[in-house]
DNA sequence: TGGGAACTAGAG
DNA sequence: CGCGCTCTAGTTCCCA
């Protein structure tokens, strides 16, 4: 049975659930899969974030399922007739679904997508399985640092915003008037944007329109709103990322409960996030419970938390400025290409012609503009979120005519930069789709909801770079599992242009050169007019750089 | 009370 | 005219 799975296709509808419990019940590692799901949601062109069995039943085979039995399973206990019916319905359909949505995809020519997602959904369950392994003292000291950061500047905060505020009484008759007037203490909820713009503004701070990281640009360096967004990092940090680990005290029925920590897992003692391989319309992944992804790395400290295990390292893999070489590779770009070509900074070279300076003499704030514009202006960035964006990630003022300016120069600078994402957004704009170098197509998620034609211009600038990256990454990601899976070494999270693997010590010497030289080899199938570069670190824990 | 919109912030 | 893109998740607020 072991070695007629193994060596045969496997056929299943959200199949990365029967891996991994094939895997963890009975060490059997499935390789070819056929996935109904996914095949789906790859002809929708990653409209559908889930399609259920029931519907594609439906559609192929013109036939209703009752689905009322699929919770009605109890462990351990004999299986009911109607169950058993309902286990044989749930794969009865499959061939002639499989049948029919290959035809399909011959048709609409996405043969080449379906066979890198087929091939990277065994490495999605080696990834889950795998988990990742956490440090919880380190996380104790982490999370000490951010209660104090939260509480002293909450405290500040508290401090210079409650106010005091005549009581309006909405009955003002005679008697009442002559009255003495009550005031009002207003204590500000620091996690209500309402409340807290509401107070701001009584301060005078009027020129706010939100309470937003961009609109507190407007005081930036001001000590209120210094500490505003040290409250805000902190609680951020705090409930989105560390509450997850400590138990918690919910209230119910007037009793307090106290709940266990989320993760890490209470017998692995490691972290299992979820990855959603068609999670977004691009093809990239998305990941919850927790979200892997959008760990935080700006945070230094942060990231210290995810050790190798004792007697391990962790081997972490990034495709260097992927998103400017595919826009390279697209656009044909003279001066990307030549710039990738050497080595060289693309951000440097770009502001040395932007600015027209030698290149020995670009200062740091130049390259930081070019480097803003860089990633921006690519996706359809206007003057105004220019100005903006370049205050806060470079701490750069300019009036909104410079950046118009900056913007007219980069363009003038890359016209077929430019040329490629007009043509992109407009062939998004008139067929509602796009494709990558690898054939995936990209559609608009809401083709019924009315967009603006600015945003889906965008989305034909952004989904085409975006999703080859996810299709070098899942390519991959599935000829690696096919190499390390089997030689005990683990995948413990995949970030858009990352993977990381962790290892035993003494296989910390060969895993990097396999991991840099297949994900260079995926990159190059398709950039063929420049390199693709892969950059590999080996540590005790997972740092980025 | 529960669902969902709006806002905010984390990542690439 | 000009409007960065793709996501997940937490909190607050509003409405049925």
């Amino acid at each position: 049975m072991k070695a007629k799975l193994e060596n045969n296709t496997v056929v299943g509808h959200n199949i990365k659930f029967e891996a991994k419990f094939l895997k963890h019940h009975f060490g059997i590692t499935l390789r070819n899969v056929y996935d109904t799901m996914i095949t789906e949601q790859i002809i929708q062109g990653g409209t559908q974030p889930y399609v259920g069995l029931k519907e594609l039943v439906f559609k192929y085979c013109g036939i209703m399922l009752d689905k009322s039995e699929q919770r009605s399973f109890k462990m351990g206990a004999q299986l009911t007739e109607s169950q058993q019916k309902y286990a044989i319905q749930d794969i009865l359909y499959l061939p002639e679904i499989m049948r029919k949505q290959k035809a399909k995809i011959k048709l609409i020519d996405l043969q080449n997508t379906v066979d890198i997602e087929m091939k990277v959904i065994p490495a999605v369950a080696w990834l889950e399985l795998s988990g990742i392994n956490v440090d919880l003292k380190k996380l104790d000291e982490i999370k000490i640092k951010v209660l104090e950061q939260k509480n002293k500047a909450g405290k500040f905060l508290i401090q210079e915003l409650t106010r005091e505020q005549i009581e309006i009484t909405p009955d003002t008759t005679q008697e009442k008037a002559s009255e003495k007037p009550k005031t009002l203490t207003i204590i500000p909820n620091l996690n209500s944007p309402k409340s807290l713009l509401e107070t701001l503004k009584a301060k005078g701070y009027d020129k706010l329109e939100g309470t937003g990281k961009q609109e507190l640009g407007k005081y930036k360096g001001d000590e209120l709103i210094t500490n505003l967004i040290l409250y805000r990092q902190a609680e951020k940090l705090l409930s989105g990322f560390i509450a997850g680990f400590y138990e918690t005290q919910v209230k119910k029925d007037g009793k307090i409960e106290i709940k266990s920590p989320k993760y890490p897992h209470p017998i692995t003692k490691r972290v299992h996030g979820e990855f959603n391989q068609y999670g977004a319309l691009s093809g990239i992944f998305t990941s919850s419970k927790p979200n892997l992804q959008q760990q935080p790395s700006r945070y230094r400290e942060w990231r210290q938390i995810y050790t190798a295990a004792p007697g391990n390292k962790i081997v972490a893999c990034d495709l260097s400025q992927i998103e400017l070489r595919i826009i390279g590779q697209h656009a044909k770009e003279p001066k990307y290409i030549q710039a990738y070509k050497a080595n060289l900074d693309l951000h440097k070279e770009t502001a040395t012609q932007m600015f027209n300076v030698p290149l020995e003499s670009v200062t740091k704030q130049q390259r930081e503009i070019a480097k803003t514009i860089n990633f921006g202006l690519n996706y359809g960035m206007g003057a105004q979120a220019l100005k903006e964006s370049l205050k806060i990630n470079a701490d750069i003022e300019v009036t909104l005519e410079e950046a118009q300016k900056l913007k007219q120069t980069f363009q003038r600078l890359y016209p077929h930069v430019t040329k490629y994402l007009n043509k992109a957004g407009e062939e998004e704009f008139q067929k509602g789709e796009i494709r990558t170098l690898a054939g995936r197509i990209c559609k608009t998620r809401n083709p019924n909801k009315k967009e603006e034609d600015y945003k889906i211009k965008n989305k034909g600038k952004n989904l085409p770079v975006q999703g080859l990256c996810a299709d070098i990454l899942k390519i991959a990601m599935g000829n690696l599992f096919l190499i390390l899976e089997s030689r005990e070494i683990k995948l413990i999270n995949s970030v858009h242009d990352e993977l990381v693997f962790e290892c035993k010590v003494e296989k910390a010497d060969e895993v990097p050169a396999i991991v840099k030289t297949e994900m260079e080899k995926a990159g190059n199938l398709f950039l063929k007019d420049l390199p693709c570069i892969a950059e590999v670190t080996i540590a005790d824990y997972w740092n980025k750089e």
